[in-house]
Parts: C-alpha cells; structure tokens; sequence
DNA sequence: AACGGAGTCAACCGCTCTCCA
DNA sequence: GTGGAGAGCGGTTGACTCCGT
C-alpha cells in the first residue's frame, strides 16, 4: 500500500505564483499563523500543493527575510559552515539569519563555488585543488576506559598520527554516551587526521553556537564516510559551544550502524 | 536587432525523518 | 513495534535574464 499524495496534482497550479496567490497565502498565514500546510491550500482558496505553499512561504515570503546581495562576511561564514557541515543547507542557513537554504543552496552553486576554485580551493573537500588524498594517514580516536553495558565512557580523546599525538577535547569520565557498541568498538571514525584537525580549527575560527533546535537531529543509521564526516565535525562543533553538549559516540562502529544519536548536555 | 549560450534562482520532486495513534 | 501523516531536506529542473557576437 503506497503512501497517499500530498495533493491532488491534477487540481493543482504548478510553476511560478502570482501576485494573488501570494497575497492569498499571506493573508492566510497573518491571519492563521504558520503550520498544517497540507491542509492550508485548501483553507486559504489556493489551487497550490501544501508542498509548494510551505516552500513559497518560507523562501520567499516571509517577513523576515533579508534578500539582497550576500555580504563578504556571509561568504565566509557559508564557506566555514560547508566546511565544517557540508551540503547542509538547512544548518548553514540557522547560522545566517534571514537568509533561507535555497538561497544559500543556490548562492553556493552559482558564486562561491567559483570563488572557491578561483582560490585554488576544492569546495566539496576544502582542501587545495590537485592535492593528494592522505587516506594512507593512520587516525585513531581512542576511547580509554571502555565500559561495560554497552556503554563507552570517554575518558579523553585524542588523535594520533604518524607525526603527533594531539588532544582533541577534554571529556569527564563517566558520562555515558548511549552509544551502540555492540559492534566494533575500535572507535574508527574512518576520517584522516587531516581531516579531523581541518575540522576543528574551523570550529574554533567559527566560535558560534548551534541553535538547540538542532541538538537532536543526526539520529540517523548507516552514515556513509561524507555523513560520518559532518557528524563528526557537528559533535566537535558542539564540543565548543557556551551550552555545551557531547556526543560521546565519536567512534563510528563498524558499517556505520552506530546509533550514538543522544546527544548529552553537561 | 536578433540570436544563442551562460548564468541565475524559484519551484518542483523524491526521499527521509519525526510524531503519534 | 508498526504504519500513516505531515513536515522538512537536498538535488534537480526549467523559465527567465543577461551578455557577447
């Protein structure tokens, strides 16, 4: 049994609105206030799927939009955030008031990309065009004293590599972390120490908090190495912020199943 | 002025996630 | 635990504009 339509695309409008249709949806939402949009269309005498009323609303109707030209300071801060986020326009776009994940979606595929080469810069890795993967870099994230319980207690984290030996964060002893371990352990994030470390001076050149709405999100399963990449970076991020919060979980289990999505406030 | 290619961005599509019964 | 409903997300499309020839 497939799941329902949002709509019944045969009665819908598709394409650009017009004038009155957005002033029908403005209307509405003034009146009734944001929310139940599949049941909006219908309530505000709109031929429009609650999809494309939500949509339309959020990115180019509301009041508190800014629009305009990005500033060099958005710039910036949109390529610190891809850098730490990736193609998380959503999270990006909580860090840039006024300014929607289409827009910043858009923004990036259309200007910073080419900013980005013409400085040489890869915008998917962040890293210098034509530069060497170091996948053949060994990294651990190591989790001293390991619990029973399915639990890992985190006691400190470092990295190691080749060259060093480099702290990561301090982390009190005895918190769990509801991480999955019934898998392996080893704790591998499966990221380059390159990696991680890009990461966190990023997160420190940052220095912004994430808003709270996120804290339970990237509860999801079977994470490919690109996803492993982002939550690992968004823990480390987090790891800085005024209202702290850890993700224990650091060590990605094996196959990605690891179910470390509790994210412990301190 | 006319044409065509490139760039832009609003809107759509398909999927996942969360909530709740 | 399961499945449906609703919301949200990221990728893609296509209409429109701009600009060079």
């Amino acid at each position: 049994m497939g799941r329902s339509p949002c709509c019944e695309k045969e009665h819908t409008n598709k394409g650009a609105w017009t004038r009155e249709e957005d002033e029908r949806l403005i209307n509405y939402i003034k009146l009734h206030g944001e929310g139940c949009w599949r049941s909006l269309p219908k309530a505000a005498g709109l031929l429009r799927c609650g999809k494309s009323c939500r949509l339309r609303w959020i990115n180019y109707l509301r009041p508190d939009l800014k629009r305009g030209n990005f500033t060099e300071e958005e710039d910036e801060l949109i390529i610190n955030l891809h850098s730490l986020l990736g193609n998380k326009w959503s999270l990006i776009a909580a860090r840039l008031p006024g300014r929607t994940d289409n827009e910043i979606k858009n923004y990036w595929n259309t200007h910073i990309k080419r900013k980005l080469y013409s400085r040489g810069i890869d915008p998917q890795t962040h890293r210098p065009l034509g530069s060497v993967s170091s996948t053949n870099k060994t990294t651990n994230i190591n989790s001293s004293n390991c619990s029973n319980n399915n639990k890992i207690n985190v006691n400190r984290l470092r990295l190691e590599t080749k060259e060093s030996v480099v702290p990561l964060m301090q982390v009190p002893a005895n918190v769990d972390n509801g991480a999955d371990s019934s898998e392996d352990s080893n704790g591998s994030s499966g990221l380059s120490s390159e990696e991680v470390f890009l990461q966190i001076n990023l997160e420190l050149s940052i220095g912004l908090p994430f808003p709270s709405c996120h804290r339970s999100r990237f509860s999801s399963v079977n994470l490919n190495q690109s996803q492993q990449q982002q939550r690992v970076a968004y823990q480390l991020f987090r790891s800085n912020t005024p209202d702290v919060c850890l993700c224990y979980g650091l060590g990605f289990q094996k196959n990605h199943a690891c179910s470390c999505s509790v994210i412990t406030t301190l």
